[in-house]
DNA sequence: ATTATTGATTATCCTTGACCTTCATTATAG
DNA sequence: CTATAATGAAGGTCAAGGATAATCAATAAT
């Protein structure tokens, strides 16, 4: 039996494609007996393929009547210029040029203000910390803020 | 009997929408009998379901001429709503705490899905450097975490 | 070395029922 | 008449038990 978790990644997947709901739910236990394989198999499933950062969102509950919610986010057809993401944050970025970037996003309406808004502030957060706490060089922190912008455009942009 | 539980919430919610007033009173146990169950029960879908962190509050008053009333919190002006935010996520959040709060404040409108994407990836990524990078203790990371989520929500309560 | 699989253990959710507390009304004592 | 005690009518608490899902560490596969 080669490859479950992708045959299991795949099930949702078509699972999220077929029906026109952005989200499919599914009983853990059900979906591991119909792969015959433990039912721990699904989280492992769910926190390697199913991720914000690859657009999905995972919720759930326990106990009786217990269930697992998928929810897609991103958009199936991205923008053509948003696939170049990475190209266009590189491995390092400063403040100013995520500033820019993200205004200039925003001008093509692929984020809202308020989207934008968290994104500085979530950057603004990171660098501080590592300024203040961590006393981390600016190179050092302009990585790790390419980083966490690179993450955040990915989750809305790309699939 | 599926989800004796979510009946009733969705009974009570019904009623405040329903009617256009911002509260409502109900007799423990009519409302019991009515769904075929133990008093208590309605106990627990007000104590798990309507909670301050859903924007809802309970009062009541027990003996003769009893009755517990539901009222819905309205916000009047955003500096409310963000001491309100700084209550709920308090000094220290774990990830499980802050994935459901904002699974809460999706439902409530008060966030979009894609902006709990990013939030979600933000927290995920500050953790992860916690770990890995910094060797933070839990505690540490969810404090951190804490700071960081209140510092987008808030962003976005004035927004 | 990384990713995938398994299973034992733990945590959470829902439901029920026995027992506790509080309040309004009524009965009784002075 | 008043003050207090008894009664009945609510609602509250808590703990147990069953039903799921999550976690984690060990092991296997690639």
């Amino acid at each position: 039996m080669p490859n479950l978790t992708r045959a299991i990644e795949k099930y949702i997947h078509d699972l999220l494609e077929s029906g026109e709901a952005a989200s499919v739910s599914l009983r853990r236990k059900e979906l591991a007996e119909s792969f015959g394989c433990v039912p721990s198999q699904i989280n492992y499933v769910l926190r390697s393929r199913f991720t914000p950062e690859r657009g999905f969102l995972v919720e759930s509950q326990r106990g009786g009547h217990g269930y697992i919610r998928i929810l897609r986010i991103a958009f199936e057809d991205p923008e053509e210029k948003m696939n170049h993401i990475d190209d266009i944050v590189g491995d390092s970025i400063s403040d100013q040029e995520a500033h820019r970037l993200l205004q200039i996003l925003q001008e093509r309406d692929l984020i809202t203000a308020r989207e934008r808004l968290i994104i500085e502030v979530a950057l603004r957060h990171s660098d501080e910390m590592g300024q203040s706490d961590f006393d981390l060089s600016q190179h050092k922190r302009n990585t790790i803020q390419a980083e966490l912008l690179k993450r955040m455009l990915r989750s809305l942009m790309l699939a």
